[in-house]
RNA sequence: GCCGACCUGGCUCAACGGUAGAGCGCGGCUUUCGUAAAGCCGAGGUUCUGGGUUCGAAUCCCAGGGUCGGCUCCA
């Protein structure tokens, strides 16, 4: 007997009963919504049949949250199936998971093909998962002993399931598998799917990728192909939308467009160059940081751009990380040099030029220090991912038991970075030595420590966080703070990093108050991370249009003809007086070209002149986002400008509310 | 680095075996204009580089460089 309770606290009995015979007894048209079943807290599929006793069923639809994985892994099937009907058997399909927090695409399915396929065949692979969909083929679990399951596979010519299947046997001994079978196609896989092919509506292949097996690069790289999949064509349409929406977001479109900087073929790859306007936004957002510094109780160093191979070989960056970097320059046998990629032995050469006593410290060296590391030609990116960029970095130096004050004042600096530019959507994440890797240098004593002290500031401070083990330093532990770019993609910005290492390596020490020498320990910091990366979301976080402080052009002062270009000049005057970056557009064109050439390169405010303003001493502000406010006094204007420049955007002038 | 695609005036693109075109931008002229594109004229290209095939290559082939989508990596 089979006692089924449902979500409005009724219950059917059974002798025999899936959940879509549940579904069915309800109404025909949720059988016909139905997407799966939770039974018991657990999703499975419609045809699964229910065991004896009392089970607590819903039944999903599309509109349950759980419903498009579940839409999105049977098309995966289905893509798998198509391909290998087109191919033929000697396609090897290995895994083709659904994706939930990516940006673009749902799914995907890694082949082993036997030739190369491209993005131009993914029209005829949908034309075949079409087909497949209108055959409205049953899709048939079963569970299968491993080694039944194995033979099937390996007789279908199907090896990596093959190996999979030894690998869930030898590391989670498991005994069975549970198999998916429509018509031909065979897949093992943990489901659940949809009852039948047919199921499948509205789908789109985007892509195809190179893909390592098992994410190893000593192993075969498989063609990935990716694709999408709703339940109706609107959501496909406005998921498609977003996407191009988030391309013309791309700091690398934006950059040009706004003249922001360029990456030179003939300087080199990875190696940004920072035109004018550019230029202004970092100089701003540096020039705040340092004023926080300031008032932290950094102190600025300048270093060079180089150093000896041996002042990397004590500190251990080379040789274990000489792949990173650009090869050594031999001045002669016995010197070489590298490009520095850090700077923290630079710094720590300073703390070492004197002796220190605890009195002293901390000791907050700061720097924004160029640094050079030849990242892998594949994996440049605009300003995101470079081969040279900046580091707002800085070394404090200090006590043990100071640590973790000081900690604690670098998490509280990261965070008023974030906040103040509105960058709200980043996660927290606490990167720990990965224990069975080689790469970490120090005693396990030491990254204990520093792992706990680290934990500690950050359950003080009640920050959310992910532990995840393999993403240390190699010298110590770090708090990330990670955000995502425009098209989903996560880059790491600030960093907090602690070091009992370096410390060590470099015989650092500072005498106590007991008069005897001791060790102090390092934090390594960035509250940007970088100024190119930082700036490279940051262009895509504000789509280009960037707050008034940081706009590299805060004013265009328009006049309506050329017989009121004096008058501009005369505004102009006035803003450069009071700090502010305005120009005049001095062409013949009308002004509503002007207008519009100043709109499209995001220009905060747009004053208009012509006889009337001269007349009036006013501007006619315009605001970028909020169209035309109407004559303002030249003087008002600019106070008013000012006091939004000095808050970061936290107040904007000529909002209704601060005209009132 | 690996898989795939791509590389044409400053920018975005067209021409796809018969020695290159458009729009924007740029320069000049006319217009002197009131809130997102006035009109006319003009300059500007060894079609990424180097080889090859061909009577003939931007177009086909090979190699190199670069870019893009991923993978791997990311001190």
């Amino acid at each position: 007997m089979i006692i089924v309770k449902l979500p409005d606290d009724s219950s059917v009995e059974y002798d025999e009963a899936t959940p879509l015979r549940v579904a069915q007894d309800i109404s025909p048209r949720l059988a016909d919504a139905a997407v799966a079943a939770e039974v018991d807290g657990e999703i499975v599929d419609l045809n699964r049949e229910l065991t004896d006793g009392e089970h607590t069923v819903k039944i999903l639809t599309s509109s349950d949250e759980q419903a498009l994985e579940i839409l999105r892994h049977t098309t995966a099937h289905i893509l798998a199936q198509a391909v290998r009907r087109l191919y033929g058997p000697k396609v090897q399909y290995t895994i083709g998971p659904a994706l939930n927090d990516d940006f673009q695409y749902g799914f995907y399915y890694d082949f082993d093909l036997p030739e190369p396929i491209s993005a131009e065949d993914l029209p005829k692979i949908e034309d075949e998962m079409r087909k497949i969909v209108g055959e409205n083929i049953p899709i048939a679990r079963s569970e299968l002993p491993i080694d039944r399951a194995r033979a099937r596979f390996t007789e279908a010519g199907q090896d990596y399931k093959a190996e999979m299947i030894d690998d869930l046997a030898r590391d989670e001994g498991v005994s069975s598998v549970s198999l998916y079978e429509q018509g031909d196609f065979l897949d093992m896989c943990r489901g659940p799917h949809l009852p039948s092919t047919g199921k499948v509506k509205v789908f789109k292949l985007l892509t195809t990728a190179g893909a390592y097996w098992r994410g190893d690069e000593n192993n075969k790289m498989l063609t990935r192909i990716y694709g999408i999949a709703f339940f109706d064509k609107k959501a496909l349409a406005s998921h498609l939308e977003r996407i191009e929406e988030a391309k013309k977001r791309d700091h690398r479109v934006l950059g040009r467009q706004l003249g922001l900087f360029i990456i030179s073929d003939s300087v080199g790859p990875g190696l940004p160059l920072w035109m004018p306007k550019g230029t202004i936004i970092r100089m701003e957002l540096e020039g705040w940081l340092r004023s926080e510094l300031l008032k932290r109780g950094y102190q600025a160093v300048i270093t060079p751009h180089i150093g000896r191979v041996d002042l990397y070989r004590t500190s251990g960056h080379y040789p274990y990380y000489e792949h990173g970097l650009y090869p050594a320059m031999e001045v002669d046998e016995n010197q070489s040099y590298l490009l520095k990629p850090m700077n923290c032995p630079h710094h720590i050469q300073i703390y070492k030029a004197t002796p220190h006593s605890y009195r002293d410290l901390p000791m907050r060296l700061s720097e924004f220090g160029t640094v050079y590391r030849l990242e892998q030609s594949g994996e440049l990116s605009g300003l995101i991912r470079v081969r040279g960029f900046t580091q707002d970095d800085a070394h404090i130096f200090c006590t043990p038991e100071q640590l973790e004050a000081e900690i604690e004042s670098c998490v509280e600096l990261t965070k008023l970075v974030l906040e103040t530019l509105g960058l709200d959507n980043y996660r927290v994440r606490i990167g720990l030595r990965d224990p069975d890797s080689e790469k970490y240098i120090g005693n396990s004593e030491n990254w204990d420590l520093a792992e706990e002290n680290i934990r500690q500031v950050v359950k003080k401070v009640g920050m959310k966080y992910t532990e995840e083990p393999g993403e240390a330093a190699f010298y110590g532990p770090k708090i990330d703070f990670v955000v995502k770019d425009c098209i989903g993609r996560e880059w790491q910005l600030g960093t907090i990093q602690v070091d009992y290492n370096l410390p060590e390596r470099f015989d650092l020490e500072y005498i106590g108050a007991d008069n005897t020498a001791h060790r102090p320990v390092m934090i390594h910091r960035a509250p940007l991370g970088s100024p190119e990366r930082f700036i490279g979301i940051l262009i895509e976080h504000f789509a280009g249009a960037f707050p008034l402080w940081l706009a590299p052009v805060q004013v265009a002062v328009l006049p309506v003809s050329e017989k009121f270009n004096d008058y501009a000049a005369e505004v102009i005057s006035a803003g450069k007086a009071a700090g502010l970056r305005m120009e005049t557009d001095e062409s013949a064109d009308k002004i509503g070209a002007k207008i519009r050439r100043a709109a499209t390169q995001k220009v905060p405010y747009i004053f208009v002149v012509g006889q009337r303003e001269v007349e009036a001493d006013t501007v006619s502000v315009r605001k970028r986002g909020a169209g035309e406010v109407g004559a303002v006094a030249l003087e008002e204007a600019i106070d008013k400008l000012k006091a939004e420049r000095e808050s970061k955007g936290a107040e904007e002038a000529f909002t209704e509310e601060s005209n009132s």
